[in-house]
DNA sequence: TGTTATACTTAACAGTGTTAAGTTAGATAA
DNA sequence: TTATCTAACTTAACACTGTTAAGTATAACA
């Protein structure tokens, strides 16, 4: 009696075959510039067969950011291991951040900028893997607070000023390459430790 | 022989026509939705009309963004004129260049995300508006150096480290409405705050 | 071996940006 | 005034887009 097994297994293969497709040529072409007839031809399937896997165009991008995501979350939360010294923790995820911007940058625009164009605010709704990142960073935030190194009392807004920072350098690095950016690496732990001095008391 | 120049003068008119017209569907039903045969509609010319005015969707798109960029360059100039503190110019210049990213949430996007993925690098090459704008914080902070407020000795650093906050607040606010966010105004006093506390000695 | 459900495809619709070719109206020159 | 010319604008078309309704084949079941 394998064989519903086997075929719901098929069927999720196709369904990450269509999603590896898809968020290659949106990564290499732009979103805009991908055809579900482009990602139909690279998977040598018909264009209507990814609409029994995905909504529509904006579901399969939504899928994508989800897998991006994931990922980003993964990378931060190796750093939360080490506990002892909460400033460093997230000076080093702020800078893990910023790095996975650059790493994947048609992926982090994708996630955050591109889908809250199609979907508004979807991306950070509850129970989202959106909201576990910034779960992530509310956490090291706090510990800071808590420890009395930062002297905002306020949790929440020192997590989303931390976020600003890094989310706007990670997005004038990504969009103004021709822009005569100080040396990357300075500027990325410029924005960081500024940022983080500005929190201390 | 006022011939050539009331022709001149009808021609910039329909070109400012054109110009209204996609910039207020741009920013009502978003760029990806607009089409040029909308555009023609609105103004009430054939689609191909345009073409003639402008080089193609692209092109129209860096004309609007060009308008956007000179109404917030003009917005920043009148905060230039008090010179007592420029600490608390700069702070002010921060607070209008997010206020007016949320005023024109869509032209924000359009000139500082949209149009730099469909023209690499474009919206800052030298002489342009663009560059104008951050000229304008240069010269901010450069008098906060000059005057050993900031530690910070490289002009060009510390200008974007600033940038990349103002920036940074200013999308997130726009692309997660729906994220609970602290209180707006407190949290964009808080990011331009921070930074700067950061910057001094 | 025949029936049924699942997986997939074909064909079509209404729309897109853009171009080549054609038309019209207004200014210039005879 | 009339003919010519030219600038401004339009028509029609091309190759493409996301998406859906209807049709087909295949594999699993009775």
């Amino acid at each position: 009696m394998g064989v519903k097994e086997r075929r719901a297994r098929e069927k999720k293969q196709l369904r990450q075959q269509i999603l590896s497709a898809a968020r290659e040529l949106f990564v290499n072409e732009g979103y805009e510039n991908v055809s579900m007839r482009k990602i139909a031809n690279k998977i040598e399937y018909s264009p209507t067969t990814i609409y029994l896997y995905f909504k529509d165009k904006a579901d399969l991008l939504d899928s994508v950011c989800k897998e991006t995501l994931l990922d980003l979350l993964n990378t931060l939360e190796q750093l939360k291991q080490d506990k002892s010294d909460p400033v460093e923790t997230l000076r080093k995820s702020g800078q893990a951040y910023v790095e996975f911007g650059l790493k994947y940058p048609q992926d982090y625009k994708l996630t955050f900028v591109i889908r809250p164009q199609f979907q508004q605010g979807l991306g950070l709704q509850e129970g989202s893997v959106g909201e576990s990142v910034f779960n992530y960073l509310r956490e090291i935030v706090s510990e800071c607070i808590r420890q009395q190194i930062f002297h905002q009392v306020d949790v929440e807004t020192t997590g989303q000023v931390m976020w600003s920072a890094v989310h706007g350098v990670t997005l004038l690095l990504i969009d103004f390459p021709d822009f005569p950016w100080t040396e990357k690496d300075k500027l990325i732990d410029t924005v960081i430790q500024t940022t983080i001095e500005g929190l201390k008391a």
